[in-house]
DNA sequence: ATTTGCTCAGCTC
DNA sequence: GAGCTGAGCAAAT
């Protein structure tokens, strides 16, 4: 993963995607995930060519902590994972407010979009 | 459904 | 630099 940079003497740089900037990729696209749907910590990895773990760090260290829903982001197989203000009980209590059915702790495989549909 | 082994970036020392 | 720790994954049981 790479990111270009245009510095303001209109310069233009390539450089790998520092930690950083993969955060901030990882945050916009959580953000995209519509309501009533959730996607997987790999699915994101994948689309980064990262390691889900990474993600799932992201998450935990997540800035902003209402804009970015990051309750929104689940293991593959539909189990709830982690939510570090409140967990897991919180975070299905969220996913319920926004229509998301949860059934003995997971998520119900049609709100669970892949990360081409997350892109469209 | 549960256990087991793999993983790899970040954190700590 | 080496070792530990996970908001995970996948295969085997």
């Amino acid at each position: 993963m790479f990111v270009i940079e245009i510095k303001n003497d209109e310069r233009i740089v390539v450089r790998r995607a520092s930690t950083e900037d993969l955060k901030e990729i990882v945050y916009a696209l959580v953000s995209l995930v519509p309501m009533g749907k959730v996607i997987s910590y790999k699915a994101i990895a994948s689309l980064l060519g990262i390691h889900p773990r990474l993600v799932a760090r992201f998450m935990a260290l997540n800035d902003k902590p209402i804009i970015i829903p990051c309750h929104r982001v689940v293991m593959s197989n539909g189990s709830l994972g982690g939510y570090s203000r409140g967990g897991k009980v919180v975070k299905e209590k969220l996913l319920r407010l926004e229509c998301v059915n949860v059934v003995n702790g997971k998520v119900l495989k049609e709100h669970i979009i892949s990360g081409d549909e997350l892109l469209n």
